[in-house]
DNA sequence: GAGACGT
DNA sequence: ACGTCTCAACGCTCA
DNA sequence: TGAGCG
């Protein structure tokens, strides 16, 4: 029993990653992983795990990195097919965490994230009132980069925030988008003041919506599309079009138990991902 | 979830 | 034969 | 310098 608020075992959790396998590989495809693991279920212990111990199976292929403060080389996670998904949700994998680059040009980020991270105070704001807010912003970071030409995708992070993002030609390596990115941050704070902001507040009490431009690192990540997110009811992160982010009020409404037929139906709306070229 | 290690 | 431990890590800000 | 934070 992984939820047992919801009902949902260990073996849907398999199912639906089985089930979501040909919209999600595309997406894992040559990215080194970070696993968030939940053997024992949501209201168990957890762990990030990073490195492949070696009792994994061979054919399960890794990428090798040396971190800074680490005497060791990590050995991440690559998946390939859904045997690959499966072996690792079978060991407790909820979320699935990407990098932001693949294993063919790790310095060049093909992929841009934005962070929303709605306000964060239990005291003074309700999940719907705090996602009103990261709607809010993040229709403002879409005016900002359509003035250049480009219109971001988004989804929701299956926690309270939600993510845009861009295809990026890989031309800049990181530094160089965590630069661009601090540009467009300034400009929405400049338009929104009152909305967003780029500061880390005291006692996580937040009343404005976090944009943090220092996500865009290598070794960071980010939670992949359609992951399986640890709350109690077994939310998911879903792609969505604008047009029904507006709709949206609840920031929790995709489930394995929903998102399933929800694809079914509508396909991958972040197929553009894979195919976009977008130049900063 | 599973191996390493200690008791 | 069990129980316990481990399984990430960067860079900021504030005390 | 170290703990807390995202």
């Amino acid at each position: 029993m992984y939820f047992p608020a919801e009902g949902v075992t260990k073996g849907e959790v398999l199912a639906y990653y089985h089930e979501i396998a040909p919209v999600l590989l595309p997406h894992l495809r040559d990215r080194p992983l970070t696993l968030e693991r939940y053997p024992e279920g949501v209201e168990g212990e957890s762990f990030y795990q990073k490195d492949t111990p070696a009792h994994y199976p061979d054919w399960l292929r890794t990428y090798s990195k040396k971190y800074r403060h680490s005497e060791r080389v990590t050995h991440h996670p690559l998946v390939d097919d859904a045997a690959d998904l499966l072996y690792l949700a079978n060991l407790g994998v909820l979320t699935f965490h990407t990098f932001l680059s693949r294993t063919a040009d790790i310095e060049h980020p093909d992929l841009l994230v934005i962070d929303i991270d709605p306000p964060s105070d239990p005291d003074r704001e309700s999940v719907p009132q705090s996602f009103a807010k990261a709607r809010e912003a993040a229709h403002v970071l879409r005016a900002e980069l359509e003035r250049s030409g480009l219109d971001p995708l988004v989804k929701t992070s299956g926690k309270r925030g939600l993510h845009l993002a861009l295809p990026l030609d890989g031309t800049l390596d990181f530094a160089e988008i965590r630069e661009v990115l601090s540009g467009l941050f300034e400009k929405a704070i400049a338009a929104h003041p009152s909305l967003v902001t780029r500061e880390v507040s005291k006692g996580k009490k937040r009343s404005r919506v976090y944009l943090d431009a220092l996500r865009m690192a290598l070794g960071a990540t980010v939670v992949a599309p359609y992951a399986v997110r640890p709350t109690p009811i077994a939310s998911v992160s879903m792609p969505v079009t604008w047009e029904e982010l507006d709709e949206l009020d609840d920031p929790y409404l995709f489930t394995v138990r929903t998102a399933g037929e929800r694809v079914a139906a509508v396909g991958d709306l972040w197929n553009a991902i894979h195919t976009g070229d977008t130049i900063l």
